[in-house]
DNA sequence: ATGATGCTAGACTGCACGGTCTAGTTTTTA
DNA sequence: TAAAAACTAGACCGTGCAGTCTAGCATCAT
């Protein structure tokens, strides 16, 4: 079993369930792959198997780290926030979001720990530079579980729905993120 | 064509939608509606088209007045957000996303004819009424759409994310839009 | 009553899919 | 070099689906 099929296989669904969903046919990603679909069936007992693993993988992807001094709260944010936005909003973050959603249903356990790894894994990560500029009197204390999550909703919540829905965004992330990160300042600094 | 039968379709196929996504097959449709196949296609050309009007109208139902005083800002925002919440992040809501993300890109035009009629709508609604709430220096003067976007962000973007991964909110829907609010008219109060 | 209309159950067509099987070829390993 | 393992193309099976067709039944206006 080589390696080197695995990864063409991996790649190959990777693609086509981000182009069209669970929908993506194990004929046309062996195609794809440049393989015999029995191949495909060497190294994944299923569809499911391999779309769960594909899932997994692009799951992960959306992180962004989070690195910066507690004295510069706003220009960590508005770099975070930047490049968060690209991530999640970018086109692969969208059809990430689009292949994953509707089987969520059908993979029930496994969802939970695809929000924990994404979603979850950056609410914990802002989070915890929150709680360091606090204790650092950059910010005013408050939940900063509570902070975070709402930082990431004003970055990506409505954009994410707009992307969802075919509308283009007009700002760029940049722009867009010191806006939000400025609204963010008001409320919580001093 | 009974407007009856038409409706007995509609409902089914509704509620076809929403538990199985796009999928759901025209023969269960049918039988649930208790009602012949051939009748279906009597009413709609096709499955595509039963899906259109299903998806129109489920965007619609996002929908929530908003009504209050600008003197009452806070009781106002609250009220509504704590009734936007318990549309879009009760089960219906979610499972109306799962159900229409998916097929956007087979129905671009009307996606973003969907987006308008429901999450856009409420985006214009409430930054008609935080306009009004700032001509009345209620509110600090800023971009009244920008600050919509935001909000509605705060209050339903990341527990959004949550309840499609099939993650649990511990807090009430009340207790959380009163929160966020609060973060909210720190920003923009004055 | 009769004929048009809408409905019914269910058979049917054609297709696409997941997954298996065959039979032969290449690559690996010992 | 010989056997085992991986790979190939493609046929094949069973299933489920969208959509059509048939043939008969019910309800109505005339």
């Amino acid at each position: 079993m080589s390696v080197l099929n695995r990864e063409r296989v991996l790649r190959a669904a990777t693609s086509s369930f981000l182009a069209h969903g669970y929908a993506s046919s194990v004929d046309v990603i062996a195609r794809r792959a440049g393989v015999a679909k029995q191949t495909v069936y060497h190294h994944f007992p299923s569809k499911d198997a391999l779309f769960l693993e594909v899932a997994r993988d692009l799951a992960k992807r959306v992180l962004i780290e989070l690195e910066g001094e507690p004295r510069d709260v706003r220009g960590t944010l508005v770099r975070f926030g930047t490049a968060y936005r690209k991530r999640v909003l970018g086109a692969q973050g969208i059809a990430t979001f689009r292949a994953l959603v509707p089987e969520v249903p059908r993979f029930r356990a496994l969802a939970r720990s695809m929000y924990a790894a994404s979603a979850g894994e950056a609410v914990q990560r802002v989070a915890a530079y929150l709680d360091k500029a606090m204790a650092a009197g950059e910010l005013r204390r408050d939940d900063p579980q509570l902070a975070a999550e709402i930082l990431l909703g004003m970055l990506v919540g409505h954009d994410r729905v707009k992307r969802l829905f075919g509308v283009s965004l007009p700002e760029t992330d940049a722009r867009r993120a010191e806006r939000v990160v400025e609204c963010f300042l008001r409320a919580y600094q001093r």
